[in-house]
DNA sequence: ATTAATTTTTAGTCTTGTCTAAAAATATGT
DNA sequence: ACATATTTTTAGACAAGACTAAAAATTAAT
């Protein structure tokens, strides 16, 4: 059952003695949030967008993995990670969130201006830096954008029962438990609007022509919200009137 | 007065938009160090062996560097920084010491086991990340091995009069003000033996033979100290009896 | 002032990660 | 089923950064 590996010359009976590049730590962890929680196969054009690369660089770096056993690649059909690679991927995951959390709740960044420097910050190789940092923090079970915090051992606790805002119905009471932390540029405009975690919201009318939607906050502020921010919200479903 | 510079199709007319690597980075680190105060030219052999790297591959890149106008760099002649280059390493200085004083401070790391964290660490780039980390740490003036940290200008306060331990004459009344951090089996040893900042020695006697000294501590035990750990503690003179 | 030893540079090779262009496989539409 | 469109892979190139081996320059020793 044990995975020899031969590399540069040196041989290795396990691969977390290996260290990974910054690149192959990417592919990872981008492999790991394009599988979704149901483990689909990836396909090498999706990769290439998400990781702004070239099929081809993708196909290369592929072949790579699989040799160290991190993906499973099948030629014309995709990759999938193995339990390996997905090991890492997750430890990746839970030091780019415990960071965000360290930056956001220690130094007072805003929750658009971490997600870069945690891309820097989560290839820092050692175990001890980020079992250290998960103490001083208090052992979080979210980041600044709702995300769950992987725990030492990998493990995952998602939020049970959270949906899109854009797949609520007229009328419910919902409370915002994530947002989308991909583009900066929404998240300042959701804090603008009060729009941040922890809210909770009322939705008043869905509009089809533009799968707009319009909202009460608990204020009784009424706003109306594009099709595109009402999917990079995650909810939580409270109540219905 | 105004340089510019064509890379990979591009055109700087600032040196500081283009983003260095870890590797040249270390290199203009490396050079400072070995400069010294007065600013001594390097020569190739000397950085080969601090970066456990060939002769070769010095040259390579003390011929890129010079390019893009961050060492001077004279052929067989060794080489120096720049103004450009030295106000690079300072910076990385400034981060490499400021997260060493994170490590300690607020994560509880001990003073032998920062530095291999930082040397990642400090490559990490955002000035904002490092401003107010430098805040969050309430501004330190040194680092935990008493090795000065620099501001935000890259401006550096040295010791006044500071000496190695090994220069002191007997019977002198000394502080400790420094250690040199290379090896972390050495911090681990003064530790140990209580040769930690602030800590206050007398100087019983010298031995010729082997370059040897022998200290008594405040409370009054006396320990023998090696040649080689007495040149890598850095004392402030206090009184003579 | 020559010769010998040491240091530094050049020339050529390798690996990693990327790219473009072309070929091959798969998917789609009628 | 067959032609067309799309996706993916291969082939070949390149830049960065490192290495070895050999050549050139500098320094040290007689
Ligand atoms: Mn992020
Ligand atoms: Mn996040
Ligand atoms: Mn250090
Ligand atoms: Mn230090």
């Amino acid at each position: 059952m044990k995975a020899y590996l031969f590399i540069k010359g040196f041989l290795f009976d396990n691969i977390m003695e290996y260290q990974l590049t910054h690149s192959e730590e990417n592919y990872l962890k981008e492999i790991f949030h394009l599988s979704g929680v149901d483990a689909f196969r990836v396909s090498t054009n999706n990769l290439a967008a998400r990781l702004n690369s070239k099929a081809s660089s993708i196909t290369d770096m592929l072949q790579k993995l699989a040799e160290k056993e991190l993906v499973s690649y099948v030629k014309y059909k995709g990759c999938n990670l193995t339990d390996k690679g997905e090991g890492i991927a997750v430890q990746i995951i839970r030091k780019h969130r415990l960071w965000e959390t360290f930056l956001v709740m220690k130094l007072n960044f805003g929750w658009e201006e971490v997600h870069d420097i945690a891309e820097q910050l989560e290839h820092i190789d050692s175990t001890k830096l980020i079992d250290s940092l998960d103490h001083f923090l208090d052992y979080p079970k979210f980041d600044p954008h709702g995300d769950p915090i992987p725990d030492k051992d990998g493990k995952i606790t998602y939020r049970k029962a959270k949906i899109k805002l854009s797949e609520t119905v007229v009328n419910s009471l919902v409370e915002i438990v994530s947002v989308n932390e991909d583009s900066a540029s929404l998240l300042t405009y959701l804090e603008k609007n009060n729009l941040v975690l922890g809210i909770c919201i009322r939705i008043i009318e869905k509009y089809e022509f533009d799968k707009s939607m319009r909202i009460a906050l608990e204020n009784g502020n009424e706003l109306n919200l594009s099709k595109k921010v009402i999917e990079n919200i995650g909810v939580k479903f409270i109540s219905k009137t």
